[in-house]
DNA sequence: GAAGCTACCGTAAACGTTTACGCTCATATC
DNA sequence: GATATGAGCGTAAACGTTTACGGTAGCTTC
């Protein structure tokens, strides 16, 4: 008789009555013969209860699957078991594995995660979220900003609980503490991994600026390129899109000017590129080596395999958890950045003695 | 002199001492000389309270900042305005998507959500899992069950709170209504855009039987197959992976017996479907069409850009948090699945008369 | 055998709301 | 002018915990 096809009938299959109103800790005491404040004591399992009463008490607890009242616990504490997570909507690979990475390590130490994201323009959007997670009863709250403009709003923002970022490169203020992987070591890896392979003349795609990453990633290309003693090669600056890069190297190929090797910004820009390339006949490695960044799912199977880094999200979520509990807890813990990998694949290559001229693209015509 | 345009000043506006207690109802009330019990009312917008007392009770909780405490009113009605969003771990792109979508789509309803994701064995972490959830408060529950193993502990799981799952073709229960896009509908637009090229011979490069999505899309090419009257192609049952594709696919080549069209289960797959094809200088399209399903980033990058189909995720969000508040208000709600688009890029072709005899694979050699 | 200690346990108050109820005063009603 | 009515407001109790404190019984210690 209700709607439709829903299953509001589902309540006549009750979960058993027992389910139907919760069991509180006067239930439990009640049953155990004893007072509330025991069975309290046992939940947290603070000292002064008798081996045998806690026993008894676990086992009652246990039978008629007792739980605990976070809103009242959290009520009377006012501390809580959940963190908030803030991150920006998009569905790009680092947010999203951080943010996955983050809810299952959190889960792991025992707390709750509730998540909310944010839109453009950031100066209101953000204080809001913070404030609304603050509400739910967080007690901290860990933001993912790639984008320099949300971190920003996240500096300007004020917040009861502490607040942790993860942004790249970004420095710590006294109000939030930074914490991120070494992405710029990360380039360093792929630009070093080029120059070993021998090639002098090596070009950036690089990401937006508008990212930490973007920037981050092309710091490190270029450190790397100083250290080695070599001229900076080609930079040019883009938005991570497959479509972007792609045809930015069509107009590459299209001038004649194809570097040696060519460091992406992302996997996504390596695509774009490497589609670019193939389709006028200039091959990688053979023509020009491409490495990549973040190891997407599937960078295995392009073709070719893409080289690229990978970054360690888990190892991250670890870090970044232990840094937000410890400032909850009102310890300081000292974290240093997690290092990410190089996954050597089959996009890069050795430099040949004539490719060190780079002169002339299109070596090899429509493959 | 910190790093880049960062505005490390904006920490001297530290949150103002007022900032440091929370201010509660009370204080409200001894600013407007009125009762708790007042403040409580236009809190609330409940009836009795003038319109003058409620003017002056707004104007001072906008002035000192009050923020309703959750944990109190949730101790007290045990109601509760936010959901629950509980996803296998995995970093798939269809649970992703739906995952961000879902809390995009309940933040703008008003809901928070809190996410927890589980592992095997699901029995007893599905159950554990809903219990936290119902622990920390939530009004009800969106299952996020890609895996039929997943939506089995569902069933079998007990749940104060309503429960809705997302999951592709499975049914509802008295006690879990479930909700999904027509992915079986994606699949057969997929099919027949291969019908309608000419094909006749159509393969599927199946995902994993262990999931919905995988069993709806081979159902939905078996179905489009029947409907134009055509034997069912080869159907290989795989794992999703670029991995198994391409060694699949290495096998066909290696035995002859490539098909005229393929359905592959996933954009994934296709992709390493298509590597073992190139390295074997069988051309995608001009030997065999292939298209796939998921339309992740890039696809429009592969070589060639592939022919999929896009689930409207979005759409899929607002659909069942329409159904799940529906639940949690005692209302029914009745909506239909969505339906996929079909996105022809150039994976996909019309069929040649000479390969419509699908015996001769290895035409083009190494390119 | 009194004093003191310890181990164990009970009790009251508080956390910040909502809800049900009751009170007061002005106004309408006859 | 007594009575009913209702608008506006205050009050008490409850939600399920935790925490601080107090009490009792048994044991040691001299």
């Amino acid at each position: 008789m209700r709607g439709t096809a829903i299953p509001t009938e589902a309540n006549d299959r009750l979960p058993d009555a027992s389910l139907r109103r919760k069991p509180t800790i006067n239930d439990v005491a009640q049953i155990a013969g004893v007072s509330f404040g025991t069975v309290s004591r046992v939940l947290n399992n603070a000292p002064d209860v008798s081996a045998s009463t806690r026993e008894r008490v676990l086992q009652i607890i246990k039978d008629i699957g007792y739980r605990r009242n976070r809103a009242a616990t959290a009520l009377v504490t006012s501390r809580s078991t959940s963190i908030g997570i803030l991150s920006d909507g998009s569905p790009r690979f680092g947010p999203v594995g951080t943010l996955m990475a983050l809810e299952n390590i959190a889960r792991k130490k025992g707390y709750a995660t509730t998540v909310i994201s944010v839109e453009k323009p950031y100066e209101e959007s953000v204080q809001a979220a913070l404030d609304t997670l603050d509400d739910t009863g967080v007690g901290g709250i860990i933001v993912i900003a790639p984008l320099v403009d949300m971190a920003a709003a996240v500096w300007n923002a004020s917040c009861r609980v502490p607040v942790e970022m993860i942004a790249a490169g970004a420095s710590s203020t006294p109000n939030v503490f930074t914490y991120s992987e070494n992405q710029e070591l990360g380039a360093r890896l792929a630009t070093q991994h080029l120059i070993d392979l021998g090639h002098t003349d090596i070009a950036h795609f690089a990401g937006s600026m508008d990212w930490f990453d973007g920037r981050v990633r092309k710091r490190g290309w270029e450190a790397a390129l100083s250290d080695a003693g070599l001229a900076p090669g080609l930079c040019i600056e883009g938005d991570w899109s497959p479509r972007w890069a792609y045809e930015t190297g069509l107009q590459l190929v299209r001038e004649g000017r194809i570097p040696q090797a060519i460091f992406a910004a992302s996997d996504h820009t390596a695509l774009g590129l490497i589609r670019a390339f193939a389709e006028n006949g200039v091959r990688v490695p053979d023509d020009v080596s491409v490495v990549g960044f973040d190891d997407i799912e599937g960078s295995d199977y392009f073709l070719p395999p893409l080289t690229t880094v990978r970054q360690d999200f888990t190892a991250l979520a670890l870090m970044s958890t232990d840094v937000l509990i410890g400032a909850m807890e009102g310890r300081g813990v000292d974290r240093t950045p997690i290092a990410p990998t190089l996954v050597i694949r089959n996009s890069s290559t050795r430099a040949t003695s004539h490719s060190s001229s780079p002169k002339d693209p299109r070596n090899g015509q429509n493959t």
